[in-house]
DNA sequence: CTGTTAGCGCCTTCAA
DNA sequence: TTGAAGGCGCTAACAG
């Protein structure tokens, strides 16, 4: 067989008109005769028919789409957002497609145009603004337009565009992390604080030193990548970190970078000083010690995105639970 | 603004015909005068137009799509892969679309033919087969019609179907790495296996154990996950390991579970007993001791399999490298 | 170089 | 219930 068969292929093999094929097909309510029916089905099944959805999506003006934008899929923070997104999706007999923004904001506006030309029922948005709101107007302009023609937008994270949005709780989270630090006899913090123009590391770092009860001995800010939290550190420790004995990394994927840092420099990890860091992804439990950090659970986020396209929209928050482990002991 | 504004839109707006809005806008030899282009440019600009790509592929007979199948995207493994193939599809001006299969063949059969029906350029497939061939049969048919139809089909790491393939060197990186822990003073070998019916996971296996002096002592099954790496440490401890000395897992993942288990065991690593693993996800050098391991460039595969879809087909080795690190010391 | 006009594959009224 | 026919948004000959 040559050529993709097509609807038209299967009506005639058939011997029915392309309506009875179409309805039988990928019909709604179907009211075709059960003989028809089983021909037409034969019939796709021979030829290996299968239905082209983009003539679909241009018939019915609406595509059974989602779309992703995330900004490193190779980030297991993003990776797990987008295994949620993936499933919820799949579920709804939903297909997604996806492109990765680099945390470039211009890049992040070209894709969101790139991917309203699929017309997708639901766009996605995970990661976070930057504070000095840049590229804000065009987007929300971009993003308003999508929504004014149908489409549904969802934010994971990002709580300064007005849309539906999945918010995680960075600021209770983080606040909650302090207290429990302190509680353990923490007295000295410096703080990773990842980039100063990035919403979510800005949340985070605001909401930990506003919970403790003296200002942070040092913050440094840098990438949310592991090796910014590798260089934070090494930052860190040039400047002295006497008076410090925990580093508080805003996510793990920096604190696990500072981790290295610590380790190459030969300082006792926890007995020195400790480290926590933020999202709890898998490896937190992994490295040594394991990591004290701040439960996120990225996979629903995830799902309740396109729960929340698919149903009434608004805001939804997926909590965030202090999770000890021996990277913080009791001081 | 409501509703998406159609090629016809800006054509009016601009003050020419249909055709002419087409090729200044996504024609390709452009030949169209250059005041009525910026007319054209001005009004899409001015009316939020986006091409419907569903209508151009509809009318192109093609769509400029990349389909990706992986096994599960929140594995570090094929998300590596996905940052490739989406790297190079973006750098092609291809869209990709995304589905996981879970490891299960019939489901992966399903989605191979959703996937075709959104008549993708190329279709990538990453993620080992079963060795007993289960549901090869209708799938090698599907995608040979879907390649008939002028499809592109490129599998990752899964040599038993006759597609243009990246191939990731398990055999040589498993037998390098034996060598390399031979040489190192290892003489008592266990290996946790990964499952029995994956090819990948099994020619890591065989061409470990093939390239060891004498039979490795013990040999368990398990899934490909972490959890499952720790279940079979544990099993591994149970059977008494008096005469391993260095437990080989399959793949990384496995190999980070299965120190978790020698860690809550209290056994010393690499003091009493050494582990490596296989891929060099990210963490391998985060964990403590840092993971011995094979290098594969996961992202360069991903990246490679577009390139060879898109340019003459065949087959590519991605490379192994055998990194050690301090979970193997000489002994 | 521009506009007209068929389609592309499918869905969906509209009569029959 | 079925079929014929128009239309979805866009592209690609085809004449002008």
């Amino acid at each position: 067989m040559t050529g993709n068969a097509t609807l038209y292929d299967v009506a005639r093999a058939a011997g029915v008109s392309l309506a009875t094929a179409s309805r039988s097909l990928n019909g709604s309510t179907r009211k075709v005769n059960e003989e028809y029916r089983q021909r037409v089905l034969a019939a796709a099944e021979q030829l290996g028919y299968t239905a082209n959805v983009s003539a679909q999506a241009v018939a019915r003006g609406t595509s059974a789409t989602v779309a992703l934008l995330v900004s490193d899929i190779a980030d297991p923070y993003f990776s797990a957002i987008a295994a949620g997104v993936i499933r919820a999706s799949e579920e709804q007999g939903l297909n997604v497609t996806m492109a990765v923004t680099e945390r470039d904001a211009q890049r992040e506006l070209e894709l969101v145009r790139l991917l309203r030309g699929q017309r997708p029922r639901v766009l996605v948005l995970a990661g976070s603004r930057f504070t000095d709101g840049a590229g804000d107007e065009p987007l929300s302009a971009e993003l308003e337009s999508f929504t004014a023609s149908g489409g549904h937008v969802v934010l994971i994270s990002r709580h300064r565009l007005a849309f539906d949005t999945v918010a995680i709780d960075n600021t209770g989270g983080a606040a909650a992390l302090a207290a429990s630090l302190v509680d353990l006899g923490y007295r000295g913090f410096a703080v990773l604080a990842g980039p100063a123009n990035l919403v979510t590391a800005q949340d985070r770092a605001a909401a930990f030193t506003g919970a403790l009860p003296a200002p942070p001995v040092a913050v440094v800010h840098g990438a949310f990548s592991r090796d910014a939290g590798y260089a934070g550190m090494l930052e860190l420790i040039d400047r002295g970190l006497d008076t410090v004995d925990l580093v508080f990394a805003v996510n793990d994927v920096m604190a696990i970078g500072a981790l290295a840092a610590l380790r190459d420099r030969g300082i006792d990890v926890p007995g020195r000083i400790a480290v926590a860091g933020y999202d709890d992804i898998s490896t937190a439990r992994d490295v040594t010690p394991a990591l004290t950090t701040v439960r996120v659970d990225l996979e629903s986020a995830g799902a309740a995105a396109v729960a929340l396209a698919l149903g009434d929209g608004g805001t939804v928050q997926v909590g965030a639970e202090v999770v000890l482990r021996a990277s913080t002991p009791r001081r």
